[in-house]
DNA sequence: ATTATCTATAGATCTATAGATAATGC
DNA sequence: ATTATCTATAGATCTATAGATAATGC
C-alpha cells in the first residue's frame, strides 16, 4: 500500500507493531463519545507505546484518527466485496451490504460506534464505502432493477439513511431487533429505487452470508 | 422560556445581548470545520465580550455549543412549521420541509453549515426537527398518502438522508443545483413512502413558499 | 552502525477564578 | 446597593522536541 517502510525484517515488523497499537488506540477512542479530545498522552498510554513513539509515526493526531477511520472503513468494504461476490442479482448485492452494515452494532460494535461517531466526514470521502455503494448502485441500475434518477443524490440518500439508522440503534439492542431495523432500511431503500414491494420483502428476507473469520488463505489477485 | 433571568428591565436586556453574543460566536464557530475545538478566549473575541462574561453564562464549552445548535434547529423548525400551516396535503407538509431545509445551503448557509458538521447527534435529539418530522410522517400515513411500516426507522432515513444530501451539496453550488438536488431527495424519499411517482414528481415541483422576514407582528399562541 | 522507542522537559497553550470596574435599580 | 462585565493571573494542561536507551542489521 501506501506504507513508506516496508516488513521485510523484524525492525519493519516491530514498527509496524507499534503503528497498529497506535492505530488500534485510536479506533478505541473514536469509538468513545469525544475520542477526538483525548491527549497524546491518553493515546499512547492506552497503546501501552511511549509518548514520543507517537511522532515517529504520524505528525498530528488529526492524522492518526484520519487513518484510522480510513483502515477501519476499507476493512469492512472489503470484507462485503469479498462476501457479495457470488450474488448474482445485483439488487441483492446492494441489499446485502446495506443489510450486513446495519447490523455492524451487533457483529462489530466497535465498528459501528467508530462510523457512528465520525458520520459523513468520511463515509462519503473517496476511500471506503462510498465508491462501492455507487457502484453497486448503477449495476443495478444497468441490470434494470433500479431506477435512480441522480446517481450522486442518491448515493447520499444511501450513505445518510445508512449513518441515521446506525445511530437510531444505539447500545442495548437485542441483535433481533438491530436485524430487524436493518433489513427496514434496506427495503425502504430498495423502494425508493422502485423496486416492487414483493421483490422488496423477498430480497430482505433471504439468508444473509455470514462474516466468519478472515480467509486463512488470502485470495488471489 | 427556561430562561432563569427574565429581560423585563434594562439589566436582564443587557445579559440577554451578552448571552446573545456568545450563542451567535459558538453558531459562527460551529459553522467552521472544527469550530467545537476553539478555545474560550476565542469565542468570547469573536463575540467581542470580556473573557470572564462566558463563565457568567456557561459553566462550559460544551453547554454553550448545546445551546448554540438547539436554537438554531428549534428557530428553523418553527419556520417550517408557519410556512406549512396552510398546506392541507399532508405529503405535500412533509415534502415542502424536506425541499426547504435543502435548500438552506442557498438560504441560510450558516445553518445549513451547523446542520451539517453536527450531524446526528442533535438532529435525532427530542428537540429540533425530529419530533416535527416524524410528525409529519404520521399524520401523512394516517391520512392514507404514506406507507409507513416502522415509523423509527423512517425517521432515522428521512433524517440521515437529508444530512447526507446536505453533506453533498457543499459550497459552491449553484441555487439552482441545489434546488435540483432538494427535490430530487424529496422525491427519492416520498417514493422510500410509496407514493406513486406522478404523484410524488408534481408535488416536489410545486412552488414553495417564501421564507421572507420574520413577520413583524408576532404571532398570537 | 543504524534505526526505533522511550523519558524528561521547555514553552505554549487553555481553563477557571479572584478582584476591579462599570452599569443598573431603587 | 446590587448585579454584570471585564482584566489579570495562577495552576493545570498539552504539544513538540531533544537526548538517552534499547533493539536490530551487518
Amino acid at each position: 500500500m501506501s506504507e513508506a517502510h516496508d516488513t521485510e525484517n523484524r525492525g519493519g515488523r516491530r514498527r509496524a507493531r507499534t503503528r497498529a497499537a497506535l492505530v488500534a488506540a485510536a479506533c478505541e477512542l473514536l469509538a468513545r463519545e469525544n475520542g477526538t479530545e483525548a491527549s497524546i498522552q491518553e493515546i499512547t498510554d492506552l497503546a501501552d507505546v511511549g509518548f514520543g513513539s507517537f511522532y515517529n509515526h504520524f505528525p498530528t493526531k488529526t492524522e492518526l484518527f484520519g487513518a484510522a477511520i480510513a483502515e477501519t472503513l476499507e476493512e469492512h468494504g472489503a470484507m462485503l466485496d469479498e462476501l457479495t461476490a457470488d450474488i448474482d442479482d445485483p439488487a441483492e448485492v446492494f441489499a446485502t451490504g446495506v443489510r450486513m452494515t446495519a447490523r455492524l452494532p451487533t457483529t462489530h460494535p466497535q465498528m459501528a460506534r467508530i462510523i457512528c461517531n465520525t458520520g459523513h466526514t468520511y463515509l462519503s470521502a473517496g476511500t471506503g464505502l462510498a465508491p462501492r455503494a455507487l457502484r453497486d448502485i448503477l449495476a443495478a441500475r444497468d441490470a434494470g432493477r433500479f431506477t435512480v434518477d441522480d446517481p450522486a443524490v442518491a448515493l447520499a440518500c444511501v450513505g445518510g439513511a445508512l449513518l441515521g439508522v446506525l445511530n437510531l440503534v444505539g447500545a442495548g439492542r437485542t441483535p433481533r431487533a438491530v436485524g430487524r431495523a436493518a433489513d427496514q432500511l434496506a427495503h425502504n431503500l430498495l423502494r425508493m429505487f422502485e423496486v416492487p414491494r414483493e421483490d422488496a420483502e423477498r430480497i430482505c428476507a433471504r439468508k444473509l452470508p455470514v462474516p466468519g473469520r478472515r480467509s486463512a488463505f488470502p485470495l488471489a489477485r
